[in-house]
DNA sequence: TTATTACTTGACAGTAAGTGTCAAATTTAA
DNA sequence: TTAAATTTGACACTTACTGTCAAGTAATAA
């Protein structure tokens, strides 16, 4: 089960690309995605968008990741967190199938 | 599908009780749980809680709804949250069945 | 009308969490 | 040892969130 950050990583070194090279071409400080790479900080969706063009990965497939390691990391503890998703999916569902209300 | 605002303020109504008695209950201030209930600010696990001991709600239940709603409302926009909530499912499995590391 | 009650709203200051930048420290490789 | 690659922590800045409070609306009764 990898990480955001460990797929990045992983990528990177795989094309034995440089902190320096990647975050020049993302246009952020290297001691940033240095942290991204170790979960320590979260990237945008911006930042997200150019490292998978840079990395060659799946821009959408990356995204899912993201989004789907920062619920997990914010549920993981709760005894009712399979429940939660259940009930959460529901929510979705219903929300998608109704108009906006603001 | 109701909100954890609605659950609350139907409940509330249908027991006769006032602002200013739950929120004196769960010892914040009225304003505070006139937001709750519109949704305008989030309760707190332990302000849950209280509100499930007068309300006579289920407090599962009622956290259930409140993690689900905060994650709906986070990802409701995306195309792609049906799958997001797929692989979260996956990875609070994999934590689950695997020790924690810190 | 005035008064009272229930609720809502917005401003406020304080706190907590997140941001990017930078330099120093550490690790790694040659 | 040297140099390159990476990590770490301090810093100032911004953003988001907190509870408190007073003034606001709306509805009802006197």
């Amino acid at each position: 089960m990898e990480t955001i950050g460990q797929i990045l990583r992983n990528k990177r070194q795989t094309l034995g690309l440089f902190l320096r090279q990647v975050s020049a071409y993302v246009d952020i400080d290297q001691a940033i995605l240095s942290k991204i790479e170790r979960n320590e900080r979260k990237p945008t969706k911006e930042m997200l968008g150019k490292l998978s063009e840079i990395l060659k990965l799946n821009k959408d497939e990356l995204l899912v990741q993201f989004i789907s390691d920062k619920i997990a990391y914010e549920i993981a503890g709760e005894d009712c967190a399979e429940k939660v998703l259940k009930v959460a999916e529901k929510k979705i569902k219903y929300l998608k199938s109704h108009p906006i209300q603001n």
